[in-house]
DNA sequence: GCCAACGTTGGC
DNA sequence: GCCAACGTTGGC
C-alpha cells in the first residue's frame, strides 16, 4: 500500500499504532480493501512521490473487514462524496496496525534491480494504482532485502 | 456505447 | 515542473 510520507508515513503510523486507510477514490484499489483484504494480512507500507521513494515498512489488517470511510460524508474534506449517504456507502477502507519500520529501507531503483521481483506489480509500467497485492514470494523477498524481522 | 477533454498519480 | 499512463466525466 502506498503513502506519500509527507502525507502519512510509516512514522506516522509507528506513533498512532493503527489508522483507517481513508481517502482512496479509486474504485481498484477500494475493491482490494472490499474483497481481497482479511484481518491479518500482511502489508508492505510503500513512500511514493519521496526522494527516493521505496518500501520503509510493515503493517497488517486490524478490521475484520472494510468499514464506511468517514471522510466520504464530511462536507469539508476534499475526499467528500456527494452521491453517498449513511444508507448508501460508496467508499470503504480497512484499517491499519503498525508492525515494524524496516532496518532498511530499500528504494524503487534497488528494487528494480531484483530479478526476482520483476513481475511485481508495483513494477510493472503505468501502475498508479495506490494498492496492489502481491505474490507471497514477493512478499517475502521484499523483507529479505529489508532486514525484516519476521524473516 | 464512444470518445474527447480533463484530472490524477507518481517517477524523474 | 514535466510528462506518461492511466481513470473519470459528460456530451452526443
Amino acid at each position: 500500500m502506498k503513502s506519500e510520507p509527507e502525507d502519512y508515513s510509516i512514522d506516522d503510523l509507528k506513533k498512532e499504532k493503527k489508522t483507517l486507510w481513508s481517502g482512496i477514490r479509486n474504485y481498484q484499489a477500494r475493491n482490494f480493501m472490499t474483497k481481497e483484504m482479511k484481518k491479518g494480512d500482511m502489508v508492505i507500507f510503500y513512500h511514493s512521490n519521496a526522494t527516493p521513494p521505496g518500501i520503509a515498512g510493515l503493517a497488517t489488517v486490524t478490521s475484520d473487514k472494510a468499514v464506511a470511510d468517514p471522510l466520504q460524508f464530511d462536507k469539508k474534506s476534499k475526499y467528500f462524496e456527494p452521491r453517498a449517504s449513511k444508507d448508501k456507502i460508496v467508499w470503504e477502507c480497512v484499517e491499519l496496525g503498525f508492525k515494524e519500520k524496516f532496518k532498511t529501507f530499500v528504494s524503487l531503483p534497488e528494487l528494480k534491480e531484483e530479478k526476482s521481483l520483476s513481475e511485481m506489480r508495483l513494477l510493472q509500467k503505468g501502475n498508479r494504482l495506490s494498492i496492489l497485492p502481491l505474490q507471497k514470494s514477493e512478499f517475502t523477498k521484499l523483507c529479505k532485502l529489508a532486514g525484516s524481522t519476521i524473516i
